[in-house]
DNA sequence: CGTGGCCCCTGATTGC
DNA sequence: TGCAATCAGGGGCCAC
């Protein structure tokens, strides 16, 4: 389940091993892995066919990699999706929905693999007049917050502002991306708030505390080259991440608190689940 | 318009 | 043993 480091290790892979490399042939094995771009898959193939894929950005859980005439292959891993950089030839994974193939000498492809489909592969336009040349799906995707430029005042604002509880906002990608729902548990856990928490009560030392414990959590998982459960996640050279052992909530129910010893508990949260320490992260009272 | 909830998908695991 | 239910979850989309 790639979140914010395990999609940067990718997009630093995609700078090493893809950028600057031109286009060949494009096959999509899968029209699901390309919904997101609306002329369709062989729209999307024609157009990336003889483009050369330019420098390797990320936003938050979304890549992109402009082309030469304004477009940028945009890329989203969702919850299964992987970039192998394979020999050319070698045998299809069972899950590969889209082929890319290189003009060039150096006996590699680009595979995009994703047994969910949940991710994809989408061709668009620039946000205009934006310097980083955001493509348009991006426009309100908010930086993330080990992004130089993330504005933690704003953020703080922003909670403040909203009537909405404290997960929900850290999942919302609008305020802040680059979290999902593993990270959120672990800083939650770090700064002692329970998920329900409401965003409209958060203090500024608060704000400013939850948000270094997302760095941290992020940092630790970006110094260890990514998050990890299983084969699911791959970077884009096929090498697997593991950083769970570290995990203090996610995934530890009735497991003991390494903090205070009570069990961690699980509940079910928007169709996925929430790891939470009733003692240290105690139910709101409003709740 | 802001907020909350549903749903897309496949495979591993669990339960009867 | 075999089949069905459950779970995993990012984020777009829609209803209220």
């Amino acid at each position: 389940m790639p979140e914010l480091p395990e999609v940067e290790v990718v997009r630093r892979g995609l700078a090493r091993w893809v950028s600057g490399r031109k286009v060949d042939e494009v096959t999509v094995l899968h029209q699901r892995s390309v919904r997101r771009h609306p002329a369709g898959a062989e729209d999307f193939a024609k157009r990336l066919q003889g483009a050369v894929l330019g420098q390797a950005h990320r936003r938050g859980k979304y890549l992109w990699l402009p082309l030469a005439d304004d477009l940028s292959m945009v890329a989203h891993l969702g919850m299964s999706g992987q970039f192998l950089v394979r020999p050319a030839g070698e045998p299809a994974e069972t899950h590969l929905r889209v082929r890319i193939t290189f003009a060039d000498a150096l006996g590699t492809e680009l595979r995009f693999v994703d047994q969910r489909t949940f991710g994809g592969l989408s061709l668009h336009e620039p946000v205009p007049g934006d310097p980083e040349g955001l493509p348009y799906p991006l426009a309100h995707i908010a930086r993330d917050p080990i992004d130089p430029a993330f504005d933690d005042d704003a953020f703080h604002a922003a909670l403040r502002r909203k009537r909405t509880t404290i997960k929900r906002a850290l999942l919302d990608q609008s305020l802040i991306s680059g979290v999902g729902n593993i990270y959120a548990d672990e800083a939650l856990w770090r700064t002692r708030l329970h998920y329900e928490r409401p965003t409209a009560g958060m203090t500024r030392p608060r704000t400013a505390e939850l948000l270094t414990h997302i760095r941290e959590v992020m940092g630790d998982a970006l110094a260890a080259g990514g998050t990890s459960f299983d084969s699911l996640y791959v970077n884009v050279n096929g090498e697997s991440g593991y950083f769970d052992r570290s995990l203090d909530a996610y995934g530890r129910e009735d497991r003991p608190c390494r903090r205070c010893g009570t069990p961690i508990r699980r509940r079910p949260w928007m169709n996925r689940s929430s790891y939470f320490c009733p003692r240290c992260q105690p139910v709101p009272r409003a709740s």
